[in-house]
DNA sequence: AGCGAATTCAAGCAGCTGTTTGATACGATT
DNA sequence: AATCGTATCAAACAGCTGCTTGAATTCGCT
């Protein structure tokens, strides 16, 4: 079908760059090369275009699967390592920000099309971070703690693409890009490790 | 001018709660009680209401000052642990949250109004924070690494208000509010400091 | 009370919105 | 070659958009 993909193309690329109320399905047609009335025969209406291409965006950005959490029974700082570099790369991208850019505006305003991209995508990302950071933890911390724990270790990654808008109007050098990944993935590692491993001896004390 | 204050109100609430493109004039006037007229009247446009909204909006809620950084002189720990105790008060709030919210948006699409706000509010905040930093950074280090130790800090404590819609529909316990700032204070802060103690430790060896 | 400026108002403008319609073209199966 | 379901198309629909107009009203001032 390439009507049906040259408009999902299209309404993800305008989607993401101006948002659903900023995109007319005019827009959209005109961009594809097809027909006004081609998005209501091939979806059902501009608000189920813009679910599937919500949803398909976000699983296509998934598909650069998560290191193998199965390390964490081995080294679990290894594991919090990979994880956060992985997170770190997938957040700071140098290419297609497309899916990230739909997140941000579901973040700002939610549709029904965020709770299926939660359930199936970002809450397997969590649990792997989760069940990392549990290992890390004495036995018998509480769930609060292990909860705040990985919101910090999230929060320091996405940062840099959440709040990009204001840091780049911030004047305060250097910019970060790309290359800073590494650099980035490393001062969050050892924040998360040093912060665990003092919550660790305080819940022991 | 009760009608121009009027339409100040309503536009704050409503454009907090549905953007600028999901609210129109008429809804604005409507819910203000005056004629449609009267936002071209006393403005000059939708666009420019909507600029004197998110800055009004953001300069209001700043006017609960931050913690007096001079302390920082003296004790740079414990002004650490006050501004990162005021910020988290301030990002996970009880009541009033339009200004978050207007920001939030911005942050997924930025608008000609977003460049003032960042200079005249954000940038002092940034500034404290990162003068406190400083002072826990071993002299001599680059600005890159206390650039990203501050986006950090700021990371752990937005992340709880910036993510709110994807951690609500997260199934994890516990659910975190207000009563748990403190908490969420206090991991930030000792997971800031120990990563900047170990941070400095690095650098001097 | 009377004047002039500031403000409010109902009505209407052209342009855009998502969606529908009925006709037309296509492409495979009989 | 005839048929049928699928797909595309131009045109039009009613409703909403931001904004303007010109008249009516209110207000402060002498």
């Amino acid at each position: 079908m390439p009507t049906r993909d040259a408009i999902l193309d299209s309404a993800t690329r305008l989607f993401a760059a101006r948002g659903l109320d900023g995109v007319s399905i005019r827009d959209i047609c005109t961009d594809a090369g097809v027909n006004v009335a081609a998005i209501n025969y091939h979806f059902k209406g501009k608000d189920r275009l813009y679910e599937e291409v919500f949803e398909r965006a976000y699983r296509a950005a998934n598909l650069e699967a998560m290191p193998e959490l199965e390390d964490a029974e081995g080294d679990a700082v290894a594991a919090l390592t990979a994880w956060i570099a992985w997170y770190v790369k997938r957040t700071i991208s140098a290419g297609d920000d497309t899916a990230s850019q739909l997140l941000l505006r579901e973040a700002a305003n939610p549709t029904t099309a965020l709770e299926g991209v939660v359930h199936a995508t970002l809450h397997p990302v969590y649990r792997a971070l989760d069940e990392i950071v549990e290992t890390l933890l004495p036995e018998g911390h509480d769930a609060r703690t292990r909860k705040v724990h990985c919101l910090s270790i999230i929060g320091q990654c996405l940062v840099h693409r959440v709040c990009r808008a204001m840091i780049e109007r911030l004047p305060v050098e250097p910019a970060l890009g790309v290359a800073d990944r590494d650099f980035i993935a490393s001062v969050v590692t050892r924040n998360a490790i040093s912060g665990l491993e003092r919550a660790a001896a305080e819940t022991r004390r």
